[in-house]
DNA sequence: AAAAATATCCCCTTTTTTAGGGATTGGCAT
DNA sequence: ATGCCAATCCCTAAAAAAGGGGATATTTTT
């Protein structure tokens, strides 16, 4: 039997995979917390198999979460369970030690299916997510750090000059970091600019 | 016996839901669609007293789904579910005729309650959605909708006189529209109206 | 240690936005 | 019917961004 912590805050979501394990005969839910801080709680005094944490919860991000909980534990298994709109957020997800992906809109099948193959110490990527996380690729969409930080100022408002006194750079320089932005993201202008980075999770 | 239609495509959110009435004594589901053209099918054989309806369905946005649905029978009682980052869009259902509206994160009571104030004519706003509603009249954000047209095409990197284009109007007054925008949301310039708006929901 | 990526700075011209204004129509509501 | 507000259009000068380049340090990665 998986025993499963079932980390997230909206109680009909949690009574929704309840339901689903119950009526499976191969895991079990052990835990429920329904904040990051009640999650450190729990994990306190329960180590289950596989956490299902929720990206969204009121007092942290998923992120943060799941680098806290794999330093204290690195062994954690830890599935990601989210909406579609937060694919930068996969990515990150993954890269610091995540086992896999689920999506909520995806059918108990497929949410059983993975809760085997990270117990079995696989990684699970839901079918769509799979697909975003190709086209994200595809996009080859990479923003360094310093582009990140003009991103920031500029959709906050500031001109390039004004980036540049703050950053102690010349206005050139702020200008041409917001010239590779539009370019790299394809947009048209820093307005359209702003809009692209937002919807992909860049500010 | 309040009979309910489920039109939600999360099926971890539908099993909830589910549950949840299973174990009251006063609601059960009569039906239950995963999208738009779900719903319309399921609307055609089956009259639920009140319409449990999320607003991020696959197919169509829950606002013209609300609209349309009270179209065809404006005694419909409909209760918008959704999650918490969507308050612009509570405001429009509310004005469109729903009858009340619940966040996912409420408790299994709070929808109960719900559920009965609505089906006996009131009208049933979650706890923390009045406190958001309450916060947006203070901000007093009143956006028409032709400021509403212009924002959307300026985030898609259209210049004045492209809009002007578009629009068939004077760039000057596309470049009015946008001038009122900025000041309206207090912001400082384009890019950071963009901002802005997206994170009110209004692009 | 060499190669690649990042960050930095520069130039020029044209287009667009910004920051102040002000003014007129047409529709909707009281 | 009258008043409000949205939508429309106009002006000018200054500031900023767009579009097109190119070049040199400085990290990072291999």
């Amino acid at each position: 039997m998986i025993s499963l912590l079932i980390v997230e805050d909206h109680p009909i979501v949690v009574e929704g995979l309840q339901k689903m394990f119950r009526d499976s005969s191969f895991a079990e839910v052990v835990g429920v917390a329904g904040s990051g801080q009640a999650c450190r709680d729990v994990l306190r005094w329960i180590k289950p198999d596989i956490i299902l944490l929720d990206i969204n919860l009121p007092d942290i991000n998923g992120i943060d979460l799941c680098i806290e909980i794999l330093k204290n534990n690195p062994k954690q298994k830890i599935l990601a369970l989210s909406t579609f709109d937060e694919r930068h957020v996969i990515r990150q997800m993954l890269d610091h030690g995540a086992k896999g992906y689920i999506l909520k809109n995806s059918s108990p099948e497929e949410i059983l299916e993975g809760i085997k193959v990270v117990q079995e110490g696989g990684k699970y990527l839901s079918a769509e997510t799979e697909e975003a996380l190709r086209d994200k690729s595809k996009n080859e969409l990479v923003i360094t750090r310093r582009e990140r930080e003009i991103l920031k100022l500029l959709s906050e408002g500031f001109t390039n000059a004004e980036i540049a006194e703050k950053l102690f750079i010349s206005p050139l320089t702020a200008d041409s970091h917001r010239k590779n932005l539009i370019t790299k993201l394809n947009a048209r202008n820093t307005p359209s600019l702003i809009k692209l980075a937002m919807e992909k999770g860049l500010i």
